[in-house]
DNA sequence: TTGAAAGCGCTAACAC
DNA sequence: GTGTTAGCGCTTTCAA
């Protein structure tokens, strides 16, 4: 028995080059000696290793946790494994992504979040699919985005429906496209109310941060804004206990909005009212873009929903 | 310039060998040139792929996120790859982890908690840590524990000394090793303390799950506990909103404890008291441990100590 | 100090 | 319908 008939049966390439009888021979050995193709020589032969590197800025955060999840389970549906490259938080010199990726690699992912490790990854001459960034950056074949602009415009109007006028926006302190479009959509969507004012300010991505950012905004002279807007469900629940330290009842005295819909949007008392972003869509999405570039065709930049989900730390801002 | 000498320079093996002026050659021209060493062809080659497989039963609990984590840091330090395979939860057929790691592996760390897994790990031969399990467990080369026993006694003691003498425990309902560990260690101490009685309920690892689990406990007939110990800070996140629909205050009516002081411990309102388990340094052991295996040394079992933070859910029972 | 050559395990082209 | 063979890119042994 020659390896190559070994190969066409397992590979299933066989029909109508190997006899039935032969097949089940082969089945039949390889079952008994437990045989496990060494996939070593067989990315070397083939040279292509039906591996993916996936770009996250951190793990930690059940958000990309969520997106790994998707992601890995259209690449298992295909046939392919996921390595992850949680680009490096803060300092420290960022290890090349495909150095640290042990495999060689067929395609890449990475969310715009992920900043430090773009230059190494565009650099890669990989087919690169982008998650919630620029679509107009030329360096992706395909993007796969939220409605991020949409999420942010229905806070808005939600907020600006209960009555709200004075509304301070807690902006995450990353320079991302993602943060930037929650921005500018949720300012074009204030200005639109006549007597509607929105005031940002800048805040780490914690819980600690979030609550020093609220407590800026809430010391601030003048009026007191009556709604806090989040960049997400972390800063959300910081700007809950900022409100709470300062003797200010959720949502009677003050509202307050996220973005994710993380297990912490439930696990907090109110339960936030935030935008439902849906982490493992957008890692399946991205994959399965992937997939399409790599079978050669070109796949549509995708825009994934998203809804508003109304709860308890949202209410009508107290009269006067 | 043959291959023979590149490989020399490029895997630094050239003193003695190669002349300094050809190194330098060869150094300018890899780099001119972007080369990339083929790692399948490495692999195939030396029968070792520099790639191991952390198999974690969720990622998307930040717990088993920051295990990667730390496990993926010094995976790095030794120049390996980590593949990750998050068990299946629930339903479906558990593929088989050595077909999913696309890669060819050289060592495994498994969590105890990934049961279904377990099975297939064991019988792959190859060097096993585990992490979080039964120290006896004869199939793992090394252990990497939590101090797991001496983080309930903390709980439970913390709270005996408060006062609390009936005592509920939020038992997370899978049966692992470290979750029968916890029950053990909380009984025992519990048991010493004349007067003190404790009850058990099981629950599932969410939220929602924790809070139903509360009720069903807050609802019992007779005199309510005054403490609730959770397997968990989500438990204890949802012990905390099944106390409060009840009209219960927390401290002062009813304390709350967690486990593994996860970013949510701090997030809800009071602040969990909690056993800090440090994840990342699980990861990290775990790893360490399997590259000394890797060496052919034998690595000692380890336990990480952890420590009981006392924050604001907890106090003295309210007086009769 | 450098080069030539073998061979890791696999797949695909081609010969039988 | 089955077998033979070349060669993927690398490391290592051995010869020059």
């Amino acid at each position: 028995m020659s390896q190559a008939t070994v190969s066409l049966v397992l590979g299933e390439k066989w029909p109508g080059r190997v006899s039935e009888r032969t097949v089940e021979t082969v089945r039949a050995a390889a079952r008994d000696l437990g045989y496990r193709p060494n996939l070593a020589a067989r990315s070397l032969r083939l040279g292509r290793t039906r591996t993916v590197l996936l770009v996250v800025p951190a793990l930690t955060t059940e958000f990309f946790a969520r997106v790994y999840t998707g992601a890995e389970r259209v690449a298992a549906d295909n046939g392919f494994g996921v390595v992850l490259y949680p680009s490096p938080e803060g300092v420290g010199p960022a290890r090349d992504p495909f150095d640290s990726a042990r495999a060689s690699l067929d395609g890449v992912i990475a969310s715009s979040m992920a900043a430090d490790a773009l230059v190494a990854v565009r650099g890669g001459g990989l087919p690169l699919v982008m998650l919630d960034s620029d679509p107009d950056d030329a360096a992706a074949a395909a993007t796969v985005n939220l409605d991020i602009a949409d999420g942010a415009r229905q806070v808005a109007e939600h907020l600006l429906g209960l009555g709200h006028r004075r509304v301070a926006h807690l902006a995450a302190a990353v320079d991302s496209w993602t943060f930037r479009v929650r921005a500018r959509a949720l300012a074009e969507t204030v200005d639109g109310v006549p007597g509607a004012a929105l005031s940002a300010e800048p805040a780490g991505l914690s819980v600690e941060e979030g609550r020093r950012a609220a407590e800026r905004v809430l010391a601030r002279p003048g009026p007191r804004p009556t709604a806090l807007v989040c960049d997400d469900d972390i800063l959300a629940a910081g700007a809950c206990k900022a409100a709470r330290r300062l003797g200010l009842r959720i949502p009677d005295d003050i509202s307050v909005t996220g973005f994710d819909d993380l297990a912490l949007a439930t696990a907090v008392e109110p339960e936030l009212t935030t935008v439902r972003l849906s982490a493992e869509a957008v890692g399946a999405a991205g994959m399965r873009a992937l997939m399409t570039l790599l079978d050669g065709e070109t796949p549509q930049d995708t825009v994934l929903p998203v809804d508003l989900l109304r709860r308890g730390s949202t209410a009508p801002p107290p009269r006067l």
